[in-house]
RNA sequence: GGGCCGUUAGCUCAAUUGGUAGAGCUGCGGACUUUUAAUCCGUAGGUUCUGGGUUCGAGCCCCAGGCGGCCCA
């Protein structure tokens, strides 16, 4: 215990602060310890509330608990004050202090030193008050951890920047912050019981990587002292998976961070958990009904339905067949006109004109097909969408379609209008794989810091003969995002932000 | 990267044309033994994000910057 005379603290500080600071040296002063290592608890708010259900107002159990929360409100009249405890989950209880009961000097030392937001310890017997609501009727007290800051208004909502910034208030004061942290950790729960049941294996591969790759984007560059080399923090777990693929694991799921030297909005952040998952002897058909059955498992774990609401109220409809339709097929429906991996970049330039697009004029046939469709179709879905048949350019790591040509076998799966995973039929063919990564190589040499690198390691891994394949990515967050109707920095507990 | 908006008390927000910076909650003091955001009386609390400029005078106008939000690329 920190020995500590009281004094009145004449720092510069605001005056609630200091008032609390003081508040904090007076109770050590008259040798009452602020933060006590531990106290004689012996119910949770909870188990209070479960063995006392539905009783009248007015009623004296005679059952004697010690229980401990977070002081919410405080009501005092003369001689009885009433407080409302609050502990991690959310269940409140509420702590009655009379005269006759804790007698002159308790109740003096509770209207002194207790604020909103003090953890206190409250021992008494459990009551009704005259209105009905569930207490303990305390016949002792004591601080359990005398809070410095006071708490912001409970009643108006703390302005987004502080929820970011400080989130540990944001989960004090607002219950949908703490569920949300709860419904993040079952849905991960969840996709892991999926993939178990299904005979997937878990690994974890690297973050820290010489040589970055399996998606387009730029990556963070670290430097090992050790090592004296550059390292980059990964941007997919792709390579290593398909690594994983080549050696056996035949069905094999990570759930990891990947890091992108890019800047965040309402659907993006530099950091993001990413779920890949590889299965041999699949293909991108498959691959889409595994995906589809993943969310619905994890929106039944999480809510108990398939058909959820989400945080502005509206519903949202996940159970069933999924909506499918091809890139170019949709295109062409929207554009009124027949588009195929044929149409000239001249042509598709002229299109996106005509509809007062703007587009770079150095962007090739596959880019120009993705801008268009994003715009005319993309924007527009909002019933859960497989988008099929991607431009091979655009899409360096995946298999040419069986029988269409310029197309890849790969889809993406967007829900409420934003792209929610990715799946393959993944190349396996290591020459035609090394054709790509070179000319993905020879497009950085060129300045495209967005390219991918030639990853000789992966090539040989290739070399030894993968089975052909199918593969997924679904980013976590936006999984949230989609069950939820949240932004994305609502769902990472502690987004990337600046410095105060 | 560009455009627009915001930044004022612990929190949420006001402030007319450029003329003494206010309110609610919170805090502090007092009253009150059944409250539910308790109530009632009294009271305190400010580097108006930072730096420069214009002006007799700037929260407000001008310039530069910080941080945040929205839209666009």
């Amino acid at each position: 215990m920190t020995d500590e005379s009281f004094q009145p603290l004449t720092d510069d500080l605001p005056e609630q602060l200091r008032i609390r600071r003081e508040k904090r040296a007076r109770l050590l002063a008259e040798g009452v310890e602020p933060y006590p290592v531990e106290l004689p608890r012996t119910h949770s708010l909870a188990e209070v509330r479960s063995a006392h259900s539905d009783l009248p107002a007015d009623t004296s159990t005679g059952d004697v608990v010690a229980v401990t929360g977070r002081v919410m409100f405080v009501r005092n009249t003369g001689k009885l004050c009433f407080a409302t405890l609050v502990e991690g989950d959310g269940t409140e209880l509420q702590a009655m202090l009379s005269l006759n009961n804790v007698g002159a000097d308790a109740l003096n030392a509770w209207k002194a030193h207790v604020d909103i937001g003090d953890h206190v310890f409250v021992r008494g017997e459990v009551i009704t008050s005259r209105r009905g609501e569930l207490s303990v009727l305390a016949d002792e007290w004591r601080m359990a951890a005398k809070s410095l800051r006071p708490l912001p208004v409970a009643h108006k909502a703390l302005n987004e920047e502080t929820r970011i910034r400080q989130r540990y208030v944001d989960l004090i004061l607002r219950p949908e912050a703490r569920d949300t942290v709860r419904v993040r950790a079952g849905v991960t729960r969840a996709l892991r019981e999926s993939f178990h049941r299904r005979g997937f294996v878990e690994v974890e591969t690297p973050m820290l990587q010489t040589m970055h790759g399996g998606a387009t984007a730029r990556p963070f560059v670290t430097h090992s002292n050790a090592m004296g080399m550059d390292l980059y923090l990964r941007i997919a777990p792709e390579l290593f998976l398909k690594r994983c693929v080549v050696g056996g694991i035949e069905k094999v799921f990570e759930i990891n961070r990947n890091f992108r030297n890019e800047g965040s909005d309402s659907s993006h952040s530099p950091e993001f958990a990413m779920l890949e998952y590889y299965q041999a002897y699949a293909t991108y058909d498959s691959m889409a009904v595994l995906t589809r059955e993943l969310v619905q498992e994890a929106a039944e774990a999480v809510f108990g339905t398939q058909e959820i609401t989400l945080a502005d109220g509206s519903p949202y409809d996940l159970s069933g067949e999924w909506a499918s339709m091809t890139m170019y097929g949709s295109l062409s429906e929207a554009a009124g006109e027949e588009i195929t991996p044929q149409t000239p970049a001249e042509l598709l330039r002229k299109l996106a004109d005509a509809r007062g697009l703007e587009v770079d004029p150095k962007l090739g046939h596959g880019k120009l097909i993705e801008e268009l469709w994003e715009h005319l179709v993309g924007d527009h879905l909002t019933a859960p969408t497989f988008v099929r048949d991607f431009p091979v350019e655009t899409s360096p790591l995946t298999r040419q379609h069986r029988s269409v040509e310029g197309v890849a076998e790969k889809w993406d799966l967007y829900v409420r209008g934003f792209e929610l995973a990715t799946g393959y039929s993944e190349l396996v063919d290591p020459v035609v794989e090394r054709e790509r990564l070179t000319a993905q190589a020879r497009l950085g040499a060129s300045g495209d810091d967005e390219a991918m690198r030639l990853d000789e390691d992966f090539l040989r891994a290739l070399e030894y003969g993968m089975p052909p394949s199918g593969g997924v990515g679904m980013g976590i967050d936006r999984l949230l995002m989609a069950l939820t109707g949240l932004g994305i920095r609502e769902t990472i507990l502690f987004p990337l932000v600046r410095p105060e």
